[in-house]
DNA sequence: CCTTGACCTGAAGCTGCTTGAGGGCGGTAT
DNA sequence: ATACCGCCCTCAAGCAGCTTCAGGTCAAGG
């Protein structure tokens, strides 16, 4: 595959894949005769795996430690698990986050209301 | 109000409100004798408010819009309402991407699963 | 008096991308 | 053949949004 399909299956701007190979997120991708990088189906889906970590607050730091263990081979899915896992926590956390600033939120819009309504 | 009484409530480090200060987010907040900001009631609800905006991704320069029309007093609320409840949408899409992120998290918590247990 | 602690300012540093400059390679139109 | 186009490449600089650091002021307390 080619970087431009993968960056849009990712949903990642291409620039983004360059950055995260540069930054050891990927370290696996393949050139094809040309130079270009050549994607393997696999590491496509990794790079989805990435932008989700990414998208839902994972840290680089915590990501590349994360494609270490993917780097280092099947022996290190127990320790993968493990820490989707605590990432998923701290999505929960972050999840009631947001349901208390929408709150806020909702309360400030009904404010509003009242002024306006006051008005009318 | 002290700073780190706001700080405390509105749950920005001490350096962001200075930070959001500067770039024209409060224009409001006055001082004490000493040089100390001495934040109203109406301040801390403000920085609350701006917490809640950034913490569900507005960017700044959105942000410095709405302190904009605040600064502008009571006659611009219908518009600040308008900004809020756009600010709503896209925090809707928002938790939509959250959500699809996490299938793919849990279907990759899935596939681990199986690779431990058929060695199990 | 002298330290402690909360605050102040201004500038530099950090993270995670994005943008820009400059270039190569392959295909098609002239 | 050559000129142009689109897609890719690299390296470096820029930007957003904070955080950290250095150096300083003032007030209260031992």
């Amino acid at each position: 595959m080619k970087i431009a399909e993968v960056s849009q299956i990712a949903g990642l701007s291409i620039s983004t894949i360059h950055y995260y190979e540069r930054s050891g997120l990927c370290p696996l991708v393949s050139r094809g005769a040309d130079g270009h990088r050549a994607f393997s189906p696999a590491d496509c889906d990794w790079l989805l795996l990435l932008a989700s970590l990414r998208a839902t607050g994972m840290p680089m730091a915590e990501m590349r430690a994360f494609a270490d263990l993917y780097a280092a081979g099947e022996a290190t899915v127990a320790e993968r698990k493990a820490a989707l896992l605590a990432h998923r926590a701290r999505m929960d956390e972050r999840r009631a986050e947001l349901d208390a600033c929408q709150s806020i939120l909702t309360r400030k819009l009904k404010r509003y209301d009242e002024i306006l309504g006051g008005r009318a």
